[in-house]
DNA sequence: TTTGGTCTTGACCATTTGGTCAGGTGGCCC
DNA sequence: GGGCCACCTGACCAAATGGTCAAGACCAAA
């Protein structure tokens, strides 16, 4: 529980065989769709046993715990999920750097919503998995971003707005479609008449771009 | 022994005691706090009636099952919920209407943070108990709401802007300081040092007043 | 004070579930 | 082909947990 241990394995441990890959691999995607479904203490080891397509025993030869599992899940998605603000590049053109951001998270939402509510979860129960996380690697990400940000807005490139309290928006604003799906497909209603609605998130990143970019006060 | 069931009582059932009252209002409170924390599969009877005061078998006499005590837990909190964007009116000034929804929102997240965990978890979910809910009322006040604002819009007095999406961008954004807490507090680097950090919300407010209404674009 | 229903609980039950184990199967290297 | 070790599983176990029950405690009305 202490060390990074980027998954089961301790640095001394043996390579792992073709079978070994091949197998996590399988576990893990199992394990992100249960996760992400039931959380982790509505998910049970029969769950992802069946849907990865092995016995339970089998799983806990590839894992010790089901908490292992889980841990190994999340560490997978955290490279990942930090990618895009990354990008962010000081040199580019603010709006433009922004505008990319927003887009790049929101192609997150749609590509790997399953992801997404497994993090929302985790977060939302106090983070007991990934809490060191949060408050080493991210925090230091996002210190240098807004350092970047706080930038242009000096430069009188951007708005006056704090650059942390503008990335929770973001983050909030572009994930919200991937978390809330359920709501939002209600809400749009979802699926009613002959036409198949169109997917939420193409009328979301307009309206996101607007009303970052230009707010809601007409000009 | 066919109880008189206090709990899921139609409209022909008995009223309730005074007891009755007392220890509903306690157990709802004490679920609430376990359910939030640890979602529904999460909690357990336990820890529900040790935090409520009481033995488990008097939990269930005043709900039959698990579920329903959930179930009224999440009753209790939709019209609270509602509330603030019911308030949203059409003859007002339609950047001070905003503003103040935003403003009551953010108090909501402030003040019932528990209450907006246990409502993310459950739509997170896929929201298996309250998915009529958001089809119907929840719907039907989006729609009407979203009237309004279109109106504010064809008049030139805000924007263009999806005014569904605008008001998915409300709920995101204050709904994720009380969801999202752990991490805003770990980001923002929460009681670090002598200083005892602010509110996280305090400097919230400011941030989405700034975009909502004028974005980052500088003028 | 009596009386009848309300309220409360210790003890108990059945099921679910995370995890173990002994033993079988099969791939890989010699 | 043979031996070794990784791989796999049916059967099993103990703990946790949702829920029941019978019996006692309490309260309020007459």
């Amino acid at each position: 529980m202490t060390g990074p241990l980027p998954d089961g394995r301790k640095s001394g441990g043996k390579p792992r065989t073709r079978i070994q890959e091949i197998n996590r691999k399988i576990i893990l995607d199992a394990a992100l769709d249960v996760f992400s479904a039931y959380g982790f203490r509505g998910s049970t080891l029969d769950q992802i046993a069946e849907k990865a397509g092995m016995s339970k025993p089998n799983l806990l030869y590839y894992f010790r715990r089901k908490q292992d599992i889980y841990r190994a899940v999340l560490e997978a998605i955290l490279e990942t999920w930090l990618a895009p603000l990354e990008e962010l590049d000081a040199d580019g053109d603010p709006i433009a750097e922004i505008s990319k951001y927003i887009r790049l998270k929101l192609d997150l939402s749609r590509d790997m919503p399953e992801a997404s509510r497994l993090f929302a979860n985790e977060i939302l129960h106090g983070a007991p998995v990934i809490g060191e996380f949060l408050r080493g690697p991210l925090k230091d990400l996002v210190d240098r971003k807004a350092c970047v940000i706080r930038g242009w807005i000096e430069a009188g490139r951007l708005n006056h707005a704090d650059p942390v309290h503008l990335i929770f928006m973001i983050w909030a604003t572009t994930q919200h479609y991937a978390d809330f799906d359920v709501q939002v497909r209600a809400v749009l209603g979802d699926g009613e008449d002959p036409a198949p609605s169109a997917d939420p998130l193409d009328g979301a990143e307009a309206t996101l771009m607007t009303v970052f970019l230009d707010g809601l006060r007409p000009r």
